[in-house]
DNA sequence: GAAGAGATGAGAACTAATTATCATTATAGC
DNA sequence: GCTATAATGATAATTAGTTCTCATCTCTTC
């Protein structure tokens, strides 16, 4: 059976926290404030785990490397800032974009990306 | 100086050609049909110096991989098919999509990614 | 609180993409 | 055509991300 582990709340822990898409290495950064012994190879477990039993879902964004946000939530998209490289939610959505692709093509699903800088890197 | 061989030559007609993003797998293939020792190597050089001056632009997709395509084309976006995994061009693009970041958030770009099957996997 | 079994952590191993190396080839300028 | 040298191609090396290994630890159950 599953159990559990002071680690994998942890884990869940940092993603109820961030609200916005984590790498692995950020989930590890997060998670080692609340358990320092935290390793990597843990990390990639849990979230491929959560990730598996549909708690977590993978983002794609540019730039290499998964993300994983909390699955279950609302349509919305993502901004990447191209001077932090922290990806944050958009929860707005421009109607009918699907519409867009080329005759002949079946659309099941899309994804809108805004560069730029953060809040906070400004 | 800078050489104009029959390598890059064969490069730049596959970009012309294709009227899409190829990564440099596709690149090759669709070049040693023109020149048939081109190797791996040679491909990247290539796509790389020709991307220096400023003749293709690198796409980042999801699914890892660089893929280039001619630059200075007019604004578009991109399809991917979930099936044979090729990127397609999508010439229409959603209005005001830069307005939907959040409050304090600055935009300088966008991609719009749709997912699918093309018409050839259907 | 003991025992069994799943989970952890450190580092090695692996993978795919990309870049470097270097002997050989081919282009541009004479 | 000849020469200097940039470009090529086969392969090795590198890199970043991810997965595996295995000795040890710690949940869960009794």
């Amino acid at each position: 059976m599953q159990r559990d582990t002071r680690q994998r709340r942890a884990i869940r822990r940092v993603f109820v926290n961030a609200g916005r898409p984590l790498t692995p290495d950020e989930v590890l950064e997060h998670g080692q404030r609340i358990v320092p012994s935290l390793g990597l190879a843990t990390v990639y477990r849990n979230v491929k785990a959560l990730a598996d039993d549909g708690w977590l879902s993978q983002v794609e964004l540019p730039g290499g490397g998964l993300r994983y946000e909390l699955a279950e939530r609302p349509h919305h998209h993502h901004f990447l800032c191209r001077s932090c490289d922290l990806a944050f939610d958009v929860h707005k959505c421009p109607d009918e974009v699907e519409e867009l692709a080329p005759e002949g093509f079946e659309v099941d699903g899309h994804e809108l990306i805004l560069f730029g800088r953060c809040a906070e890197c400004r």
